[in-house]
DNA sequence: CTGAAAGCGCTTACAG
DNA sequence: CTGAAAGCGCTTACAG
């Protein structure tokens, strides 16, 4: 691709070899500091040391990868439908705590979206054949095809949230969506609700799943009977919430609450139910889930569950080290906190 | 870091070796079929790529990366104070639309982020000494360190949108800002408004000052004169557009439209018409700008200005692949289009 | 603790 | 059109 001839000079970077004659050492030894100074004289060390800041020099991790065998890089990899990407903050801020945490190993971060078949394709292709150490798997949907591409190929893997259907258990990391349920649920019991409707998140995911059963075991624990007027289904999405919300207001019209899976939906859900001129909180409670930036700036702000984002990504990035270096695999789970607003 | 002796052993890949002895033929010649097959013959053309599917060869791409001196993956360098980044859909459609249009040319995306004065320096090094062949930069605040780097590195680089205050010109690729406002504020006043207000984006940003400039000349051209009343400057958060738009309120309580530079910006403003009493469109028209996701989730839902983001994202690919291969810089501009909604 | 040397998997003049 | 060979910049046994 490159055209020798237009491409502007730019200077070769220093090599070892240019370390080691500024240093007065062989490259061995140069390489024996850069692997971190064992069995170097503390003299070697040190005019190491110096040379390498008098050249400048930075490690050719090309060159290094081809002989460890290591790309010392790892995939983040996007499997979700594409619009959720753009419109959910969750992700920005997994990607961000990904990437800041990968950082601090000097480990940089490659992009996957895997959106079409064409694209899993590639992506299968460059992620199995040693491009990368591992993958940090954004994909909470089951039946998902890559998981299995991955397993077969023994790559390293942790998922963000339990990923749903697969036999070989992927290790992952996750907030506690059951627990953080409960606290939502338990709150709107607690501050005398007594109808209480739920949107869940798509039941192909765990955070679907397991919210949901959170908020059916603490409606037991209530002694408050399950309704299934009171449940319907939702996609995560602002319009899904907004959707939602309607049919549950024609379902069951003397609902007083709304435990809404996630704070983008709850937001729709405002909306709707701003149409329908019922006051929050005041005719019907609304809590949601993630505290996600839309939470906070939600009119009136939000009631929900906060989702350690920080920590899981930080976690992930764990695992996923552990699991490159050889250790046993382990997946995590995080407490979840209730954040009281103006909602509910 | 990795313990050979608690990995899992995974095979070798093929190389280049094993597709040339089993198409019975030089290592050379497989290489050059690798290349594009020029200066091959049918049958060893045939021969190796039968012998490549046979062993499912990859190409290895530090060993190529370590001869070529090409790393064939580019960065993608976010800037921006990262709570835009959670908040904007914006940039995950250009993140999305990024990395598909790399993909096409096999070319891996790096995610950076550089929010912290540490992450700068890392970064910094690590784009500087050979990791990318080029950067996608996202950051349209003047005044940031890291373009200069970048430039005295004589690192290839494309910005979305157009960098400030800077002597050397970055080449960059963004919407027409200014023509955008033009039409959206066309709009407001071909519906019969007189007092359009505006929410600016950060002064210190393209998109803040020409939209500015839009606004003002149509106005001029429309004779309505130019009010300082009724311009504020916003931070394309949501929050900022609720609270410019009390602003606003309070400064020239007569308005009867407003002109947002950010669809969130413009949600935000809307919710604070809402608590004001002010009914959307009847009382006040509001335009945003953008056609992101919130857009047309919005109530009542956004008329707006598109970018065209998938266009904008492809053309920084290219332009970023033509400097790369050594040609001759170029900038684009890219037509918006006026989305007509409920809202104005 | 240190140096010399092999080798990681490719590409690319160079001869032929 | 093709093969043999050098070399990209590192790491890592192997001797000493």
């Amino acid at each position: 691709m490159t055209d020798p001839e237009a491409t502007p000079a730019r200077r070769r970077p220093p090599t070892i070899h240019d370390v080691a004659r500024e240093a007065g050492i062989s490259r061995g030894t140069v390489s024996r500091v850069l692997q971190g100074g064992h069995n170097v004289s503390p003299e070697a060390l040190k005019a190491v040391n110096a040379a390498i800041k008098k050249t400048g020099y930075v490690v050719n991790r090309h060159a290094r990868s081809l002989v460890t065998q290591r790309s010392d890089s790892v995939a983040f990899l996007l499997t979700e439908p594409q619009d959720r990407f753009f419109e959910d903050p969750n992700f920005g801020h997994l990607l961000r705590g990904c990437t800041a945490a990968l950082a601090e190993h000097d480990i940089p971060l490659l992009l996957m979206i895997a959106g079409t078949e064409e694209e899993r394709r590639r992506i299968g292709r460059y992620i199995t054949s040693g491009h990368v150490d591992g993958v940090l798997l954004v994909s909470s949907h089951s039946g998902n095809p890559m998981v299995e591409l991955l397993q077969q190929a023994q790559m390293p893997v942790v998922a963000c949230g339990k990923p749903l259907g697969h036999a070989t258990a992927t290790p992952y990391v996750a907030a506690d969506d059951r627990e953080g349920a409960r606290l939502l649920v338990r709150h709107l019991v607690a501050t005398g609700r007594r109808r209480i409707a739920t949107i869940t998140g798509p039941l192909d995911t765990p955070g679907g799943v397991d919210r949901l059963s959170g908020y059916r075991e603490m409606l037991a624990e209530a002694g408050l009977g399950y309704d299934p007027a009171l449940v319907v289904e939702g996609d995560y999405s602002r319009a899904g919430g907004s959707a939602g919300m309607e049919r549950l207001l024609a379902q069951a019209p003397d609902l007083d609450a709304v435990f809404v899976a996630s704070d983008l939906m709850a937001d729709g859900a405002l909306a709707a139910l701003d149409r329908a001129g019922r006051s929050v909180p005041h005719d019907v409670a609304v809590g949601g889930f993630d505290d996600s930036t839309v939470a906070a700036s939600a009119r009136p702000a939000l009631t929900t569950v906060r989702q350690p984002w920080e920590r899981i990504s930080g976690e992930m990035v764990r695992v996923l080290l552990d699991l490159i270096a050889g250790r046993p695999p382990a997946s995590v789970i995080l407490p979840t906190e209730l954040v009281r607003r103006e909602s509910a």
